[in-house]
DNA sequence: CCCCAGGTGAATA
DNA sequence: TATTCACATGGG
């Protein structure tokens, strides 16, 4: 069964920048659907005009997951306020950042550090297939990000053969801690952007590169600024005359995360996801 | 073979 | 406090 929501004129949605710019790894795009999996729910998507079809989550569920409540264009309005995150808006305009599943978020970007985002979407897939439920209504098969208690099951040489190499030592304690302490993720939702980002970075392979990156794409924090090589390159090629160095040191993290936030302001997280968006052209090479 | 990628933690001075 | 290094893996 198919579900359609139809977008109002201020409702934009591009789905494609959004399920494809790298802040989710689940989704792929076959034969017209993106298709994906979130919160136990094999889902797929299409986007025609003005007219969202969904299959095997509800309407409520997809709003809330694409964050079609987001006043995207009074938040754009609010980062424009350069030509280069403007050029950034238009190619992608319609962008949002999604709502993911906290625990799925926050393993999937202890993944991600120090690598390519294919690498991440074949660990997230590789969990989720030894470790997750099957999905019922897959049409090919499908399975949901394991819960915390499932992945408690996983040892070391387990995640060293879903391929998180050397993360693995640090998964598997995250899970522990996480095992030991029920009400963690519950706590951490309580608490601001600034104290979020020190919890999570208590956490071990959490620095504050995969912290920023939970607390704007799990937590819904949206002046989380996350700096990886990419958004430093373009800051400051295009931000501040910067130098370029090779090592992103904690003082130059910290400096351009502040750079960022002060620059566009209570929605710097949408910014950021912008102009990564835009890497490409915006970063020379 | 090389270098780079949505970095992080430990050792060292 | 600042610098340096190792680390598993996949893409180009």
């Amino acid at each position: 069964m198919t579900e359609r929501i139809l977008l109002e004129r201020d409702e934009p949605l591009d789905l494609d920048a959004t399920l494809g710019c790298g802040q989710a790894f689940r989704w792929q795009k076959l034969s017209g659907w993106w298709e994906g999996v979130v919160g136990g729910r094999a889902i797929r998507l299409r986007l025609e005009g003005h007219r969202l079809e969904c299959r095997g989550a509800d309407r409520e569920f997809v709003r809330q997951y694409l964050a079609l409540d987001h006043d995207l264009e009074a938040i754009l309005s609010s980062i424009d306020r350069d030509a280069v995150v403007h050029a950034a808006i238009e190619v992608s305009y319609g962008l949002r950042i999604l709502r993911q599943p906290l625990f799925e978020c926050l393993i999937s970007y202890l993944c991600a550090t120090n690598t390519n985002i294919p690498a991440v979407r074949h660990r997230v897939a590789e969990l989720s297939a030894r470790f997750g439920e099957r999905v019922a209504c897959g049409d090919p098969v499908a399975y949901a990000f394991p819960s915390p208690a499932a992945l408690a099951a996983a040892t070391d040489e387990d995640f060293r053969a879903c391929r998180l190499g050397y993360r693995s030592g640090f998964a598997e304690r995250v899970v522990a801690a996480l095992r030991e302490d029920p009400s963690w993720e519950d706590r951490l939702r309580a608490l601001s952007y600034e104290e979020a980002r020190v919890a999570l970075t208590a956490l071990p392979g959490i620095g504050p590169k995969a912290a920023d990156c939970i607390a704007l794409f799990g937590l819904g924090h949206l002046e989380a600024f996350p700096v990886d090589l990419w958004i430093r390159r373009i800051m400051s090629r295009h931000y501040f005359d910067g130098s370029e160095q090779k090592a992103l040191t904690p003082a130059e993290y910290e400096r351009v995360r502040r750079m960022g936030i002060s620059h566009f302001g209570p929605f710097a997280g949408y910014a950021q996801e912008y102009l990564y968006a835009a890497r490409r052209s915006l970063s020379p090479d």
